[in-house]
DNA sequence: TGTCGCCACGACTCAAGTAG
DNA sequence: CTACTTGAGTCGTGGCGACA
């Protein structure tokens, strides 16, 4: 692979690749202590057996198995360094490796029979029910502040978060604006200016998303919880450029008017918004911020307006 | 099927804010 | 002031999925 190519590889399949290399470098060491060659002078035939016993003895550090797709990731991650350094055959394709490419195989069925490759990292979607639970439980809430916080997160992660640009760590208080529309209705509104848009120059490039007040269900409406938010915050920090996550105080007074520090959540936090709710709430199954994303594009207007409903009569029961 | 871009998440370090 | 918490920044690991 000339210079050329090699710049224009990607940075993380570059990553990738240092990844498989590191692995499989530990894993010699650790088992043929005394094989000290670069894995690019070793005969085919010697390294087609080391390959082999890679792919079946391999463990993650902490002793477990390997998901059955990363050893076949390693598996080109190898093949691309190898053929970085012009080695003479394709550890993927050629028969001198069919020793390895047969262990692989082998192994990944056994994996997969063990219960392994089912993508256990997959985050579950954040259903209605999970979302009505949290609500019961207080921790989407307007009663207090980390339920608060939640609900705003969670509201404008489904309107906003899967547009591009839209990043909550680094949400500025004035880029969401309480509007009113033509026929009264109250709205939220966060609008993108794309910088990065050579047609900038020339046309408006702006594109403007909405969260709708919900006037027909109080309890649930997301301007009510923005307005409620913004009651709780600061004084200090109602200016524009103020982040619009702020971290929690540490010692609540619930009955104080404000909840919050003039110090900005921070992406740590962001990070595991749902996580960390869905824990606090007993909510089972693995719950990720995609989670919200994977259900708000599933999410029906007739499912919303279930929900409202639900909630409502929640609401009406706790009174 | 292999390549590659992207994402989630944990671990780690160091800096800064807050309570007592 | 100190102890503690939480922040930002960064890296490594590994999974998912679009695409050719």
């Amino acid at each position: 692979m000339d210079d050329r190519a090699y710049r224009e590889q990607n940075e993380k399949t570059i990553r990738s690749t240092q990844t498989a290399l590191r692995n499989f470098r530990d894993f010699l060491v650790s088992k043929y202590p005394t094989e000290t060659r670069e894995i690019y002078c070793i005969p085919c035939q010697e390294l087609d057996i080391y390959l082999a016993s890679f792919f079946v003895d391999a463990r993650q550090r902490d002793g477990s198995e390997y998901e059955p797709n990363s050893l076949a990731n390693y598996q080109c991650g190898l093949e691309r360094y190898l053929k970085e350094h012009h080695y003479a055959y394709s550890i993927t394709r050629d028969r001198e490796f069919q020793r390895s490419q047969d262990a692989l195989k082998q192994k990944q069925l056994e994996l997969k029979f063990k219960g392994k490759g089912n993508k256990p990292h997959k985050s579950m979607k954040l259903t209605l029910a999970d979302e009505l639970l949290l609500r019961k439980r207080g921790l989407l809430s307007r009663f207090n502040p980390e339920g608060l916080l939640n609900l705003v997160w969670l509201n404008n992660t489904k309107a906003f978060g899967h547009c591009t640009g839209f990043h909550s760590s680094t949400l500025k208080w004035g880029d969401v604006l309480l509007l009113t529309t033509e026929t009264g209705l109250e709205c939220l509104e966060w609008t993108y200016q794309d910088f990065t848009d050579p047609n900038a120059r020339n046309r408006r490039s702006t594109t403007e998303f909405r969260i709708y007040a919900t006037p027909h269900a109080p309890q649930t409406c997301p301007v009510q919880d923005y307005k409620e938010y913004a009651q709780r915050r600061p004084q200090a920090m109602l200016f524009e450029d103020a982040p619009f996550y702020l971290s929690i105080k540490p010692v609540v007074n619930l009955a104080a008017l404000h909840w919050y520090n003039c110090q900005a959540l921070g992406k740590n936090k962001l990070a595991k918004m749902v996580k960390t709710m869905c824990e606090k709430g007993n909510i089972p199954g693995r719950k990720t911020n995609f989670s919200v994303y994977q259900s708000c594009s599933t999410l029906s207007e007739a499912q919303s307006n279930q929900l409202v409903l639900i909630c409502n009569d929640l609401r009406q029961q706790a009174v």
